[in-house]
DNA sequence: CGAAACGTGTTGCCTATGCGACACAGAAGA
DNA sequence: TCTTCTGTGTCGCATAGGCAACACGTTTCG
């Protein structure tokens, strides 16, 4: 696999939007075990060969995906602690409506009938990012002994996250993504208090 | 505008068929009159330099659509080499099917708030085809002087086919497609009797 | 069992497309 | 009026991606 010389190719995005699209899509279709890179190339119109040109195989387009939804995540600040910034709350935003616009695929991954490869790695991968994620903004947290365990604090995180998305998901008629968007903010923003400022 | 040598190139395809999408929800979202060139390649993913390389403008753009649609139409039977005596419903019922593929993109097409441009280069286009196809069939009757003139019978056809469709689209819950291709068939059936075939 | 048939990775060559720039036109605004 | 901004249409150059072929492993079926 090669890397590229400019990653901002509108070549390189529409590529890649295009072969995410068809990974979604295709899972929710005939699911991701069953799915080949053939279909996924196919669907997306993409040669077989750029796919390589860009991702190792489908689990890697499955988790280069999920970091791309994560860095939105974090840069809005939904992980952890709260800083509002009006321009990245839309992206936030944005990040919600695309993932309405696909909810039988996150259903898939976080619904109680989810396949067992999906819903592991999206919950190991969201645990990932939450720890990295809190090494970077609390690092003094990692070396009290006083502190709850810092897995069992993500762990935690995390799978409040997962269930949060996912019971929103699965509404009759799920909510607005400003909503959610703002729902999520203030959980996250009351357990990074409750659980990671030192009480004075 | 330059041609290019594999046509079948499947960036090609690809292209073009982003460039068509991205018109129908260009012309659904915003009307076809207020889109430009840019929205319809910054919505595709396609520079618009390339746009230039396939389609003179967004009319352009339109009429080839139009075209490939009516091409899709006469592989499958159902305008070309017509059968008059044939089973005329299965073929409208496919006609259908192939429209309900863009039903948004005909409902602003010949819906009553229609685009002006838009409606009339459609009325224009079938009108074309249905003449096309009345050659064909009944090359005799382009010579016979006796008869209503050609052009009067197509432009009523056709128009009477678009207003059809339209007003099947308007529908609420519209019908299905083979009940609303049995009411055309015997509207298009009594109107060919009337018109086409000599009294003896 | 053998042999099609399919999927995975990889490579070298060719080309469609992206990019940046340009001239031009019309519209909005000081 | 003179700017400024946006859209149009075109161009040369650089490159991402298509194509065809390859070796190899696995399924499928006769």
């Amino acid at each position: 696999m090669q890397k590229f010389d400019d990653v901002e190719d509108l070549r390189v995005r529409r590529t890649r939007k295009l072969l995410t699209q068809a990974l979604i899509e295709g899972t929710v279709e005939k699911g991701f075990a069953a799915l080949t890179v053939r279909d996924i190339t196919r669907r997306a119109m993409v040669n077989r060969s750029t796919f390589y040109r860009h991702y190792l195989d489908k689990y890697d387009l499955l988790e280069q995906h999920l970091n791309e939804i994560y860095e939105v995540l974090e840069e809005g600040g939904i992980i952890g602690e709260g800083r509002p910034e009006g321009n990245i709350d839309e992206e936030i935003i944005e990040l919600f409506k695309q993932i309405q616009q696909f909810p039988d695929f996150y259903r898939v991954m976080l619904g109680p009938q989810a396949d067992a490869f999906l819903s592991q790695r999206f919950r190991q991968q969201t645990q990932q990012r939450v720890l990295a994620y809190y090494h970077q903004t609390f690092p003094e947290a990692a070396s009290d002994p006083d502190t709850l365990p810092l897995d069992l604090k993500f762990t935690t995180i995390a799978s409040a996250g997962c269930s949060a998305l996912g019971w929103w998901l699965e509404q009759e008629r799920p909510s607005t993504p400003e909503k959610f968007a703002h729902w999520l903010r203030q959980l996250s923003y009351d357990i990074s208090i409750s659980t990671l400022k030192p009480k004075k």
